[in-house]
DNA sequence: TTGAAAGCGTTACCAA
DNA sequence: TTGGTAACGCTTTCAA
């Protein structure tokens, strides 16, 4: 039973509440208790076995020591999906380490009831869904405890910290590798439910100016769940040699697909992932992805929210919102490859 | 700003504090309010933007809506370790559903701090830890909120409930499938850390049992970090001809070991994990393997979690302690095959 | 150095 | 049907 209140104790060493408070939370302030009535007090507490309420601490204190993570729950956490154990190895170490407590709210990440960031219950948000709608946008701007913002394009939230991947340096990386193998004609794949993200957006945009840029034939295609005819669609109407997916999920539904209708990857299309994940290795052939460094953006990001939440504190000027933005690396494994025309060349 | 309080919407109303309370917490109890105020306090509310602040109603009401997780978090949440995904896959939806919330708090997970678990924070404790200490299990025994435990053997805090898989049954499942491929001698192979753990305890006994019950020759061995040497400790010294591991982890590094050491699996050692994980599909061979249903009793271990913490609120006669056990299956893949006695007969 | 009192924002209880 | 008042358990402020 921690029934026992700080009353009671304070009743038992016969000394008021607010010593036993000082002394048990390290007297910070101007009110210090004698050290032989203050072992005294933590000796009494210790015998009644003690333990402060953290609710009503929190309540007076205004700070939780918890922080809530929102993330995108469509469906399970799956086992092809490595996406939550790096998120959670980036979230739970700095988390754990300065003591503060990961709360997965339903309200948040279920109902979009996004007004109730603020009820009281979190020192802070670590916001990483990719879809924005304008409900959590404006959520996220009224919200009184620091937000900050992961898979975000620089400024979706004025103010508010965003961390994303240069999508914009990932795709020129991507484009380029498959210039450089003699594609003319490359195809950005994006399944329905992500072109709506944020980050849909932001790597479609890269894709067209890379494409631009480096000066080879471009097609965004949208990819409901509709069958796709790759020998017909791609390859013969649009002479697209080459693929960047949106995800390694969908570069992997692509390989399937060109499985079942006999077209060869690499020798007649190259497929390009995101993700790098460990999926890459399984898959045949092995695919070629772009890699991106969640682990550690999730982790500077959540060190980034512990700072502002002890900031917010202080007496700060406001500070200017800033964004982070991590860069990507291309792996190259076997399901990109030379291009037909450029094999001709060779030979 | 959700700064406004029940106070503000009161007074704006012209109305009591406790009107507004009622109104927007479906009045339960004897309190009415007549339907035309109740909707001009509901207006006001929502034109102040009034949110509740759930720490403090938390506090008055004794329920907080949230449950704490606590797991063993001796390293990362990797990619081969499918425990974790089928963890959340069974906890979340249950309380999602119900609308609470899951917290994952660094006292309980990490610092062993567990007299916190009666801190006011949670309304109930679902303890996934398979090790537990005296202190552990002396805070589960003495908390003031409802605790199921997973992984547990029946009855290890009288009282609490425990959800666990069958491990004689399985066991039983292990052995009795590896003598009827002829083998005469078998060892239980366990990391030293799981040994120690109450689930390691279980499952050892379970396999002497179940090596006495089937007259078969048993040894369990506990594998530290040492080298192995598979071919004398195992096949000559002791004429072991099959394996059952703790783990489709230490299964893994048990294939690798006599890859390395050029014992061939499965002509002359027959290997079985425990877990049936996809990575079981992924080793050479590929791995036969008891499987246990981690979703299904964590997630019922949730359900019967939250029965508990709404019975509390009531006046019942006190219940007697439930354990529920869980039926094992074993998935025969390509790791496990007659022994070379067994095969001479058959020749 | 100490203690008393006033909240924090809410809900439960009791009188009207 | 209403509304005041008293908690919930703690911390902070102010006066002694």
């Amino acid at each position: 039973m921690s029934r026992t209140t700080i009353k009671d104790v304070a009743e038992a060493a016969g000394v008021s509440a607010m010593a036993v408070s000082a002394v048990l939370n390290g007297t910070k302030g101007n009110v210090k208790v004698s050290p032989v009535k203050a072992e005294f007090i933590r000796k009494v507490a210790r015998e009644l076995n003690y333990r402060p309420n953290h609710l009503a601490r929190s309540l007076r204190s205004r700070q939780t020591k918890t922080i809530a993570l929102v993330f995108q729950h469509l469906d399970r956490f799956g086992e092809d999906r490595p996406y939550f154990p790096q998120l959670f190895n980036g979230v739970l170490p700095v988390l754990f380490e300065s003591g503060y407590t990961m709360a997965l709210c339903p309200k948040l990440i279920e109902d979009g009831d996004t007004r109730s960031i603020s009820d009281g219950r979190f020192d802070g948000v670590l916001w990483c869904r990719p879809d924005f709608d304008e409900a959590s946008l404006e959520a996220i701007r009224s919200a009184t405890i620091p937000v900050v913002m992961v898979h975000a394009p620089a400024g979706s939230v004025p103010g508010v910290p965003a961390f994303c991947a240069d999508n914009d340096a990932a795709m020129k990386l991507a484009v380029s590798h498959l210039k450089d193998l003699g594609h003319e004609n490359i195809a950005f794949l994006v399944s329905t439910i992500d072109h709506a993200t944020a980050e849909g957006k932001a790597r479609r945009k890269a894709f067209e100016s890379a494409s631009i840029d480096l000066g080879v034939g471009s097609e965004v295609m949208v990819w409901s769940n509709d069958a796709l005819d790759v020998r017909a669609e791609l390859l013969e109407e649009r002479g697209i040699t080459g693929v960047i997916c949106f995800s390694d999920t969908l570069a992997g539904q692509l390989l399937e697909t060109c499985l079942d209708q006999e077209v060869a990857v690499p020798a007649e299309l190259s497929v390009v992932g995101f993700d790098s994940s460990p999926f890459c290795e399984r898959t045949r052939p092995k695919l070629t992805s772009i890699s991106q460094p969640v682990e550690e953006m999730v982790g500077m990001a959540t060190k980034h929210l512990l700072n502002l939440i002890r900031e917010s504190g202080e007496e700060t000027s406001p500070k200017p919102g800033i964004s982070f933005l991590f860069d990507c690396g291309l792996d190259v494994r076997e399901s990109t490859a030379l291009s037909k025309t450029q094999r001709r060349v060779i030979i």
